[in-house]
DNA sequence: CGATTAGATGAAGGAAGCTTCAGGTTTGGA
DNA sequence: TCCAAACCTGAAGCTTCCTTCATCTAATCG
């Protein structure tokens, strides 16, 4: 279950009986709750225990701090996320490359956008826990997994990959946070969705296109002028 | 100088002496030093008037509360950054595509990433003020200025250029953010830029490639499975 | 050179909210 | 049944910080 690397966060106290077990899955569903009625910013830990029916030391039981519990919902939220999308790039390794793009679009849209309120609020989540670490070690599962299925496609230059990757993780959230943040009308998200297929079809057909490079990859060290595309 | 459309934020008194000119600079200044310094969560108003060697007194003078501080540093930031995304569609209008999407490239990456420090400070400011309403403001003014540029594009069609607008500057924006919340290396800006060239290059060349429906659009209401890119 | 306006001060009020802990209740096994 | 461990309670301590305002100094003008 993906220990939190992050020191000050582990739970304090891991349940026992059943009581308790309920008590900290009620928690964490009213920490969503909570934070769906009042926002981030409001969000207290008061609040949540009585959102959850309990008092607030019974939380303090269970998460050392109020950043603990948030952590631990963000982190959830997001291994949903990359599991879908690691679970397309396992199965789509051996397809072509258009339909690499359209598995991995597809993964990762509709899993970000079954929950859009979620996904909207815990935007805020991220930023108070500086959720930067937690994010590029969620990433880096979906890095990998991305290049494992890229490295499939014959004649593509493996050196490029991992950055590729990156940018295509980095897109697809970027995009969709521009549409959850405003708003995500069923037109966005559609758009969203056919443009993310453009896009990243596009690129990857380009990358896979792109000449091998006699010394100088396309993450070169030595300093050359550049000039064009 | 783009009239702050959020009630509240407004600067309290403008200085009418050159004394008080320098003071609201010095307190702006501040503001950004001690983001730097101790980050947004512990910036509070009495560190920024240290800073800026004043009182706090005199801070609320000026800037009605601490949001509305924040706010205009974040605004003067982006105004920044959008100001030479416009400049470079307006230049670019009658070239070809492949150097339109090189123009605006450079010139997203090359304002986001001069002052690397101070871009990843402020992604926590605009959780903290909901900054979501001024990014979305600003944007809006970038997208009409690319969806200008790509107007002279032969052939293209119109009516997909506003969201493609916006797929271009999100796409910019997550994976820029992306680099920055990973340290901005060199090597992982020179790649940044490179990636975007071939990213957003790709993306506006099948754009424009694309056949003119019949009836229905890219943005079709009508629902028909998808088959392929 | 007064009078008036602009600008600056910073101690203190006050709200908010995280976290603790001393003491109660429930559970489950012996 | 009885006890020890698990679990729960919630008032109160404590810290942090935003914001105000009565008071003082500096600039400007007739």
């Amino acid at each position: 279950m993906a220990q939190s690397a992050v020191h000050g966060l582990e739970p304090r106290k891991t349940p026992v009986q059943a009581r308790s077990t309920e008590t900290v899955e009620a928690i964490f569903e009213a920490a969503i709750q909570v934070l769906l009625a009042v926002g981030s910013a409001r969000l207290t830990t008061t609040r949540v225990a009585a959102r959850a029916g309990v008092s607030v030391g019974t939380l303090y039981q269970y998460y050392p701090n109020k950043q603990a519990l948030l952590y631990a919902v963000l982190e959830r939220h997001l291994e949903g996320i990359f599991a879908a999308v690691e679970q397309a790039c396992r199965e789509s390794c051996s397809k072509p490359l258009a339909q690499m793009s359209t598995a991995l679009v597809d993964a990762f849209v509709t899993a970000k956008l079954q929950r859009t309120d979620v996904s909207k609020a815990l935007y805020a989540v991220h930023a108070d826990l500086d959720g930067a670490r937690l994010v590029s070690r969620v990433h880096q599962r979906a890095e990998r997994a991305i290049v494992a299925m890229l490295e499939c496609v014959p004649g593509i230059q493996k050196d490029t990959l991992p950055f590729a990757a990156r940018m295509l993780i980095s897109t697809m959230a970027g995009t969709a946070r521009h549409v959850l943040e405003a708003g995500a009308s069923p037109a966005a998200k559609r758009d969203l969705r056919e443009h993310l297929h453009l896009l990243c079809g596009a690129y990857l057909e380009r990358l896979a296109a792109l000449p091998w490079p006699e010394r100088a990859p396309l993450t070169m060290r030595n300093a050359t002028p550049k000039d064009g595309v």
